[in-house]
DNA sequence: CTACGCCTTCGAGTGCGCTCTAAGTCAACA
DNA sequence: TGTTGACTTAGAGCGCACTCGAAGGCGTAG
């Protein structure tokens, strides 16, 4: 038995609802999951790619854009399947690379500003200078807790 | 006269329009715009601060937060007002900060799967390689234009 | 003087992404 | 056999961030 999980330990892992997931299911923002006894039984497969869904949703993918990718997985390893699918992600990629850009700068811009307000009244030793640009571990990001992410 | 806005040309400036300018000044998302004969005068100063405002926006902030950060403004150079303004682009610079290493993360991801896809029927000379990460003119970004951003 | 743009208030509507309840059924476990 | 947990469909409701329209009034440029 390879970890199968019931919609309830599939809702724990994840950090969703088991009413989030059979809601995404049914709107086709994951394929849906085989059944036992009329039971959704979520395998590593399953589990991989609600993961991979999440972290496009997180970085700001529509749901409808998941739903197309989704779709045209469910259209097999056809050239045009594949063809757009490498379009949908390349697409996506271009749009976080840019906001990658456009981030960095905000950040730059706020560490300006934080700097000056601290230079008025610098109290406790500056928690965020502006010096490192990353500094945070990438493992816990257990993504969408409930009520509004 | 140093470049003195009608609503109607600072919704062109920004991208707005004239409804979301009055509705952002409504719920304090902006501070009151001074008038003259009762009709709203967007100053150079005003012009600065929106621009300010729609960048938290489009990184995420959100509305109560900034909410929160205008009027903090609005007490004055206490310290207080000063300390806490510092503190709330502080967290949010650390938000931002965490975003850009998933950013990154996932873009890797999805270049690996585009590469992948690219592999098996390769017909165009791929547009987006791995290698730069970042090629986007920071210049162009009008942020919010109407319709769903 | 008149037309135009702006003012105000009010309220309804939109799209997204959930979130939850209800009602009734069914299967597996102890 | 009974409880537990999952199943289904259907539908209501929510929070966010707009978005638009209407109605009625007013100030200023041409």
């Amino acid at each position: 038995m390879p970890e199968s999980k019931t919609i309830a330990e599939a809702a724990l892992a994840t950090g969703l609802t088991t009413h989030t997931l059979r809601y995404y299911e049914q709107i086709g923002l994951i394929d849906p999951v085989p059944r036992r006894g009329g039971q959704r039984v979520y395998g590593e497969a399953e589990m991989r790619f609600i993961h991979f869904v999440l972290k496009l949703r997180c970085t700001g993918m529509s749901m409808r854009d998941i739903q197309e990718y989704v779709r045209l997985r469910r259209l097999g390893e056809t050239p045009e399947s594949i063809r757009e699918r490498g379009d949908l992600l390349a697409r996506h990629a271009t749009k976080l690379r840019a906001q990658l850009v456009d981030l960095t700068e905000t950040i730059a811009r706020l560490d300006e500003k934080i700097a000056l307000y601290r230079s008025i009244y610098p109290d406790e030793p500056l928690p965020s200078p502006a010096e490192p640009p990353v500094a945070v571990a990438p493992a816990a990001t257990p993504s969408n807790r409930r009520k509004h992410a």
